[in-house]
DNA sequence: AGTATCAATAGAGTTTATCTATTACGCAGA
DNA sequence: TCTGCGTAATAGATAAACTCTATTGATACT
């Protein structure tokens, strides 16, 4: 059976695709290295490294047997976590990625109560958009995301936290500011600013735009919802725009002016998510609880459904 | 680092729950177990088992830590069966799962080719109901599946092969079987039979039950096509049967009447999958298109859409 | 109390991993 | 063509690990 320690030295050869230098990075000398990869290849019978005085190269199979070592070692770095957070109680940074369309109207409710509960929980929070959240989250990049749903990845933890309605926005001197509500029939041939390509709010208000006849100013896409925001109160167009948004950024200022609609079911639904073999996975189950109380108790414009 | 060896102890002691047996199991003495358990234990820093004289037990993080440290061993097992096919090219057993309502009216088709391109392949058949294969492929007990779309599982590769039309049948005195074309209203209120819970068809069926107000037997759910077809020959109702067991059970035998239906859409998808992380990708892609290329060339009956 | 069972401990032997020192190979430049 | 440089492989010594046999210690059963 090839050792651990065979694995690591091929996957530090793969990265590195140079003897010595790998030796260096394993901390041990040059032909240690050698000699464990040449045990390597003896034992599973194939030939995994190029050897030639123009660099190394893997063979094919060299580096699909390199994937999958470090899946192994993931594995047991895991084992090596878990044994250490049970011994002495979580410490350590979570990495957690959110949607950059939520992140900084969220979190700030969120993060003094989580530094309150966890006080030795460092939080590393990376906005990314949310159509690659899932991915990263698996690759590793991430330990904890905040994503849109729906998602269905089965590797995956997905636990619901709350719907959060969109709010349609216009210029007050546009001319749907002045009605005092506004029915699916006034959004006929609007003109519908939206996130770019990649979040989710994109998709979704491409969707509706669809079901209501309005039209999509593809040419005005925005980049952040602050732009978004600017551009409507120019009179570029309308938008809708994330409720928790709209309570931190917009609040009572008037320059643009939020609209009662009677269309019921405009919101998108959010949820935590987590790698199924996450070795924080009750750490996890405790921050889902704790997001979805604070929402309840403080962000009355959140809609949180029972589990 | 905890070593592979250690892991394999740990898993042996967790299934054996006694030191001996497992010791005798790994074919190492007694202590040996025991003082590398000690060390895995020390290395970790936790305990992982409960040592009595009235039985040994894992604590809960040693249970954890053993469910992990199998993931690793066969993530390393993968390592050596993939450059062991690598250096000897294919040979062994690969563990096909079927649902029983397609796999014995299907595989007589595959099979002979399927042994004539790979001669030192032994496929080992087994039949189980469709809703679990997915599971069973993941937990590894079956190699490959034959499964019903659709299927979402990111931890699987999913190849669909073709559809598969369903054929209402009825008995030759039915009111329905002296028409020449069945109409969608002519389905209204007739009694239709279908699979028990768990297959697909039964899922599939009720639906398009539903659909057409056409009411579900429920007392006379079939465990196999053959007790419908005898239920249908009774006159008990009419069925759905999927068109691959109408070729090769029924033919021309008169003892049931295949109706004419003009309803498009009557159909189940069916698709190959595997382990994404499985050694025989290749090999499984390969068998893909020798699925697909019999399909159409020797089975009209079935619609093979591009890829 | 005596015995059987089971796991832990002790100490020796063997295997394995790693180190230092050296060799072998190819390449670039004089 | 020779020399010097960079690279990886090889040899031999040393240290660490793994495993064995033999034994002890603890508990349950008779």
């Amino acid at each position: 059976m090839p050792s651990l320690r065979q694995l690591e030295y091929l996957v530090a050869l793969s990265q590195e695709l140079h003897f010595r230098r790998a030796a260096e990075r394993m901390n041990v000398t040059q032909p240690t290295l050698s000699v464990q990869l040449q045990h390597l290849e003896k034992d599973l019978g194939v030939a995994l490294i190029e050897r030639s005085h123009s660099g190394v190269m893997l063979t094919p199979l060299g580096r699909e047997v390199a994937a999958r070592a470090i899946d192994v070692l993931r594995g047991v770095q895991d084992i090596q976590d878990l044994a250490h957070i049970s011994a002495n109680g979580f410490e350590g940074t979570i990495r957690l990625g959110v949607p950059p369309t939520l992140g900084p109207y969220l979190l700030p409710h969120i993060v003094p109560k989580l530094h309150a509960e966890y006080p030795s929980m460092n939080l590393y929070v990376r906005e990314e958009k949310p159509v690659s959240l899932a991915q990263q989250l698996l690759s590793g990049k991430h330990d904890l995301a905040i994503v849109p749903m729906p998602i269905t990845r089965s590797d995956l933890v997905i636990q619901k936290l709350f719907e959060e309605p969109l709010r349609l926005v216009c210029a007050p001197d546009h001319h749907l500011a002045s009605k005092k509500v506004v029915t699916k029939t006034d959004l006929k041939s609007e003109r519908v600013l939206a996130m770019e390509s990649g979040h989710h709010l994109h998709d979704q208000v491409t969707r509706l735009c669809d079901v209501f006849g309005a039209t999509l100013l593809r040419d005005y896409e925005g980049t952040s919802l602050d732009t978004l925001r600017l551009m409507v109160g120019m009179g570029v167009g309308i938008a809708f725009l994330p409720a928790l948004y709209i309570r931190s950024e917009i609040g009572t200022r008037d320059e643009i002016t939020v609209l009662d609609v009677n269309i019921s079911n405009i919101r998108r639904s959010i949820a935590l998510a987590w790698r199924q073999s996450s070795v924080h996975a009750s750490l996890f189950n405790d921050i889902t609880h704790l997001i979805r109380t604070i929402a309840k108790q403080d962000l009355p414009e959140l809609i949180v459904t029972p589990e």
